[in-house]
DNA sequence: AATTCTTGCTTCATCGATTGAGCAATTGCG
DNA sequence: CGCAATTGCTCAATCGATGAAGCAAGAATT
């Protein structure tokens, strides 16, 4: 049960008051232009780190004045070019406008640092809540809104600070290796450890599915090979580089893939098309994301597409009554193909 | 040359003076508590009548208040489910931020009442500047910011009353065409023309590609088809009906198919592997867009991907000067496959 | 006829940041 | 020593929308 307690934003007044001095100086100092207006350094040192101190953010819009709700809702989103993100931010935005709501959306392109400016950004904008998905440091983002008296909300990637929707990658991750691994014992015979490629061993939801992987292992009778679990981060290039690395240290690559993204599936196909690796015979896929046309590659790809409707539904419902039940919650994922 | 002018938005004050009566009067009226606040209806008529005679917009920040730019650009874009709106709208977010501006993006569902909504709240909130993205109604987004005074651009889809930057439609699908049919020539012998299959006839995008269709089969020396040229519609499922319906209507497939989108070619191949139309023998096809994974099927896909960041560089080119060179830029498109 | 209630407005203070005007204290100059 | 110039601040008005408080005129009630 996780309650939002309204506190009062930090006034330039606030910060006069406590350096003991004017609010105009204290503007002066705070918007830049202190050298102009010749304010010493001194005092606008002291200032600077009352400010600080007190978590101060500029209230960009004094209008919003006098109403007590901006009622303008913030989402961080870290890339648009998967099918994932992009249903998020789409469904995301058309719930917020039924809800009188504005959205504002800031893409992040999985920068830690541009997520917290974002985040700061949309904090002076007076926004009311804050939705952080698949964010790299959600606490942080928690800590910001919730000293500027803003609840925040984590999708996709869990905090510990603040509600979590999340899809449930351990039994996502679990079936799509199971499956992978039987079709992979039907298609080639004998039973087979699968290749993990993908994500960064760092994020929760990597963690979680890597954890689905070996007890999907375990549970098949077969153990893992600890040097074919690739979390070289989400991005094409990376997935392809894994792959020409494993590939250049002579290791023998396996008949069945758990790929941890469209993302990096783009760059496993790039790597297989360029180096020819696997031939006419295919491997055998699973990709923990869904994406149109990779259900229609001449490949033998099972897909797990996230739930993004029942996410938000409960991202909504927690929104909606200001109250979470649970500080997270786990979403089952649709099995494709 | 277009150069903006910034006229001085309309306020409560003027329309209290030009209704002689209050601002308090004039504010209860527009924001729709007015029987709340025992208003007559008379009245309440005259000031709405007013406020719309005057083009009145509410200033959702009278913060922005003493600041003469808001630093905010809106943008309204169609939809996220593809790499080409994904990839403007993550690298206009990119190119806006590092002006020191704030992206404000709003995506309509190529729904022509949300595109107006959308930038009536995006002026609103003090928007310096407005791109409108593959809008249905550019000109009247146009209208609408102008008499707020603030400078609008199109993008992707041409207006008439701002700076358009979009692709070479024509040339791009003309060379296509070509391309296309002279594969299908080499692939099945004989020349036949081709199938045309999405988009909407009424958009400009799609009547130049038509046109660019139509000469290449002229220049290539083989008439079209006037049966099979379907501007159905962008999504998948429209699509596909439509060549569901022309199959019922027992018209010969042919060979070479043109597809207006990535979105429309996701219903094409869904229809190709349900009907099994097709079948083993793949039609040749060219697809006026880009996707990584369509870029891998197993088929015959020739593919035309849009120079985002030509056309973004044109955009924030436009912004940044404040004028446009020339009302129309066409951006020629990159050939892969 | 005197009082209360209702109707239909207007007045005014307010939200928080910005900036022109103003002023005391210090320094510079003849 | 006296006056001007400079330095380093503070004061106070202002942006536009909101809503509590107030007030005049008429209707209803006693």
């Amino acid at each position: 049960m996780t309650r939002i307690k309204p506190t009062k934003r930090t006034t330039i007044y606030d910060l006069a008051h406590l350096a003991g001095t004017s609010a105009s100086a204290v503007s002066a100092v705070l918007n830049g232009n202190w050298k102009k207006r010749r304010i010493s350094s001194q005092l606008a040192e002291k200032i600077t780190r009352i400010a600080e101190e007190q978590g101060y953010a500029l209230n960009m819009q004094a209008s919003l004045l006098r109403r007590e709700k901006s009622k303008i809702i913030g989402m961080i989103v870290p890339k648009y070019d998967n099918r994932y993100f992009g249903s998020i931010v789409e469904m995301f935005e058309a719930m917020a406008r039924e809800r009188g709501l504005f959205p504002i959306i800031t893409c992040t392109r999985r920068d830690p640092d541009l997520e917290i400016e974002a985040a700061r950004t949309m904090l002076s904008y007076q926004c009311d809540w804050m939705v952080a998905t698949g964010a790299t440091d959600p606490d942080r983002i928690t800590e910001i809104c919730a000293a500027a008296g803003v609840g925040s909300l984590n999708l996709d990637l869990p905090g510990s600070r603040a509600p979590s929707v999340i899809s449930d990658n351990y039994a996502g991750a679990r079936e799509l290796t199971l499956r992978v691994l039987k079709k992979c014992e039907t298609r080639f015979g004998g039973k087979e450890p699968l290749l993990f490629v993908g994500g960064r061993g760092t994020d929760h939801n990597t963690s979680e599915r890597l954890r689905g992987f070996r007890d999907a292992h375990e549970a098949f009778g077969v153990p893992v090979d600890e040097h074919h679990l690739l979390a070289c981060g989400y991005a094409p290039d990376k997935a392809a580089g894994a792959l020409r690395d494993l590939q250049a240290r002579g290791e023998d690559l396996p008949h069945g893939l758990f790929v941890n993204s469209t993302i990096s599936l783009e760059g496993v196909m790039r790597w297989m098309s360029e180096t020819g690796h696997y031939g006419d015979r295919q491997p055998v896929m699973g990709c923990f994301d869904w994406d149109p046309f990779v259900a229609l590659l001449g490949h033998d790809i099972e897909m797990v597409r996230q739930d993004v409707p029942a996410m938000l539904k409960e991202v909504f419902d927690i929104i909606d009554t200001g109250t979470a039940k649970l500080p997270l919650v786990e979403i089952p994922p649709i099995f494709i193909g």
